[in-house]
DNA sequence: AGCGTTTATCGTCGATAGGCGATGGGTGCG
DNA sequence: CGCACCCATCGCCTATCGACGATAAACGCT
């Protein structure tokens, strides 16, 4: 059985930004790290089933390997997953505060 | 009295794409176009005066009268925002039903 | 120890973003 | 008609994106 030791820990909903600019900037980076159909399907499909190994990703989108890792690097510079060591694999898995976060900072235009 | 004939027909809200891949691939584009700080800040801008000319954009942004311009095409090439010509100005607005069906995409993550 | 598997990183390449100043086309006014 | 104003577009430059293959690092297993 391979259930990774990957999300439980879930970080709370980080605060929308009362300044202004602050939260421009935030959403900015937010907006601009699901700027592409290929990362916007992962964040699905991290949604959608709750933990996903690179691997499985890989096979899902017509994607090289490389590339499909560096669109993880950049989700996970957002803040918007989260990334588990599972011996040699590695575990994606949403942060569902940040994704609250991005929802309530649109909510907000 | 300045009042530009700008925003009145406002467009009814877009569907919601009923294709998943479609859905990611509208969502990617128009969070690409609010994927920058002075996009977001234009757009809000829009919200709060409703129709606004570039001039007066220029004045608030700390960006040259150029820059401005392309943020402004990147914006209505995604359909997020309108510009009818006043005379010698145009007059920008928001489409709302754009906004509406942007935060219906972002809604469904 | 060595091997296969899995993922991250590197190097490269063309394309795009993002900034600016300068230019040019409309428009209204004198 | 000419002038001033407003805005879009062009050309230029640098930086980043997006894709790939190749390589390297970490791990489990035998």
């Amino acid at each position: 059985m391979k259930k990774p030791p990957c999300c439980p820990p879930a970080e709370p909903t980080p605060p929308v930004p009362t300044d202004e600019a602050e939260a421009n900037e935030r959403l900015a980076q937010l907006a601009k790290a699901l700027g592409h159909p290929a990362r916007v399907a992962i964040l699905r499909m991290l949604v959608r089933e709750q933990g996903c190994i690179v691997g499985d990703i890989t096979r899902e989108l017509p994607f090289a390997q490389s590339t499909v890792s560096q669109h993880l690097k950049q989700l996970k510079d957002a803040g918007l997953i989260r990334g588990d060591v599972d011996g040699p694999r590695v575990c994606y898995c949403v942060e569902p505060g940040v994704v609250a976060l991005f929802k309530a900072l649109v909510g907000t235009l």
